[in-house]
DNA sequence: TGCGCGTTGTGAAACCTTTCACCTCGTCCC
DNA sequence: GGGACGAGGTGAAAGGTTTCACAACGCGCA
């Protein structure tokens, strides 16, 4: 026995046939059921059934004009803070229906710029992206063609376009007082690359923190890293642990919890105690920051909730005619945990 | 100025028309250029240009028969292995000019199936699938109805479908012999849930390799947990240190890294050395393990690799009328670190 | 002049589904 | 008994793209 060969699927004029009906009690049977006798029902269901009918969704979305897809262009995939806005995602579309297909752009302009293509070109019932760059004129472009576009976890375009997301300059601002408050004086910032805007604002936030605190805001003691990964956490952990007792800044905050979590590994690897030596303060709290070692303080996001409202308003966008674009924004909230804890 | 209204997309009609040619000739103009004059070609594409011309997707495909998209169907987003999975899969896809959408069944065989019935409805080229159960008819006969599929990181049903994967009983038993030649005699296997096949065979390793150092096979101590998760393993280093000294294990091999790690950290927690008082390993070596507070030794498997063998033989299937069904394994390699080392 | 050839462009058909106006029966009621 | 009505069913049209047989045209050559 091997494969079968490459026959043509069975389409719906098959199944009529076989059925013995019309094309168009096919159809009933598929889209309107109560308007089928009950009988021909069941003998069109068996029939389907024993010719393995799949229905094509291409034909049925030209038909439509539209498709049952949405789409979620991560910007970092192994970031799992994506993964609970994706979840949240799925909340919503679920219950209407509508199946969520992931992409991922890795922080590459390209990379997006080829997905929302094909995505428009697929004619999807909407986008949700977290870009690279939200004043990329792209976004608007694609949502003024007619899919609509929900950039999420940034604010974008006021008034062109639906965004939501997450105070990131507040949430700069609370971790640094929350470390102020501590005591710490020589507060280190670990993050980059500059273009994402994330590390911008919670830079900006840190820096208000220390002005209204009456610290010169360049008092911020900057270590850039390549992208918010574990391994450049390890690196900057490196780093600071190489600096001399008075340069050493006393406390980081991290651009995100990765980061954090690397810097936290190295420290306890080299001996650099936490808190004591150096007192850290992650972002995003994802669900390994909870567990790691020595728990880490972090600055939550509503993760999921993000995902769930920036689906409402993306279905609203696409099926409401009197659709206003909104800015959502969220409030963060700083969990704190022992990497902060007095010692 | 406001959102603009929402207006027919534009279609190769509109652009014949406002070119003043013929169907046809725009659709040379895209697929066969070379075959149109060069005057008539730039002006078209001008056209196309200003109008905003999108690619019907749909319409291509029901034409054609067939899409350009691949899917690849995850268990477990939160596993970075299965990302460095994906990344292989674009590796292969991209310079097909396929585009690659990712699906998330978190372990759940209803999601699972719901992902891969829309699948086949969307005609994708071919479905590429870490399935929760490998030997589940609904794979064959996906793929014996005409959408190719690939079986990743599992072997399934032999001759009837493609798979790769990588040597699960192999890569317990080195994990268990590393730990044996270390003088390890009280091992203990923490994974779960049992359904799971990789960790079905990871623990058939681990007792093949006690066995044949002579040690009963009912020797191995196992601790199950809910899921591969940090957190099963921070519970599971609860467990462990609960235990007097004697019942204790002195080493254990965890069904994944995530399992590990959160062993590991709770460990540090609970002023459990490693590897002092309990050696550790992990299984998938993600670019974590090596990041651990305290290094973790760990299984490594081909990952990337996986994923574009595995886009090649979905491509071939889709293509390739002599496509004959391969299953490939991969041979997993121990990478040791401290948490294994000799105390 | 007439023929053939190559280049360029044309337009109808096909892909599969859904919808909608319309047809055909029985039933029911006056 | 005739008309209205409702339930059940029909079949053509539409949606956007690609393909393919074919037409139109200019040109060189016999």
């Amino acid at each position: 026995m091997g494969t079968t060969p490459p026959t043509r699927p069975v389409s719906v004029k098959d199944v009529a046939a076989a059925a013995g009906v019309s094309l168009g009690t096919v159809s009933n049977v598929l889209n309107r059921p109560e308007k089928v006798a009950e009988s021909t029902r069941t003998r069109v269901a068996r029939v389907m059934s024993e010719l393995g009918f799949v229905r094509n969704e291409s034909a049925r979305q030209l038909r439509a004009g539209k498709s049952r897809v949405l789409a979620y262009v991560m910007l970092d995939a192994s970031n799992p803070f994506f993964h609970d806005v994706a979840r949240g995602v799925e909340d919503v579309a679920e219950p209407e229906d509508l199946v969520v297909f992931s992409c991922h752009s890795d922080q590459d302009a390209l990379r997006e710029r080829t997905y929302l293509d094909r995505l428009a070109q697929q004619r999807v019932q909407g986008v949700l992206v977290t870009p690279v760059d939200p004043d990329s004129a792209a976004l608007v472009e694609l949502s003024e063609r007619g899919t609509p576009v929900v950039v999420v976890d940034r604010v974008s375009a006021p008034g062109r376009l639906c965004s939501v997301a997450v105070d990131d300059v507040r949430g700069g601002r609370i971790a640094v007082e929350h470390l102020l408050e501590r005591g710490h004086r020589r507060i280190a910032y670990i993050g980059g690359p500059e273009r994402i805007g994330q590390i911008r604002d919670r830079r900006t936030g840190a820096r208000l923190a220390l002005e209204q605190a009456g610290l010169p805001p360049d008092s911020l003691v900057e270590l850039a890293t390549e992208s918010l990964t574990v391994a450049e956490g390890i690196e900057a952990g490196s780093r600071i642990a190489g600096l001399s007792g008075d340069s050493r800044p006393t406390a980081a905050f991290c651009a995100n919890d990765l980061v954090a979590l690397g810097l936290l590994q190295q420290c306890v690897a080299l001996g650099v105690s936490v808190p004591g030596d150096l007192a850290i303060v992650g972002y995003d709290d994802i669900d390994f920051a909870a567990a790691a070692a020595v728990p880490l303080t972090s600055v939550r996001q509503p993760r999921r909730e993000l995902g769930r409202r920036a689906t409402q308003l993306l279905l609203d966008e696409a099926t409401n005619p009197d659709h206003v674009h909104d800015q959502v924004t969220f409030v963060p909230e700083l969990v704190a945990r022992a990497s902060t804890s007095h010692s």
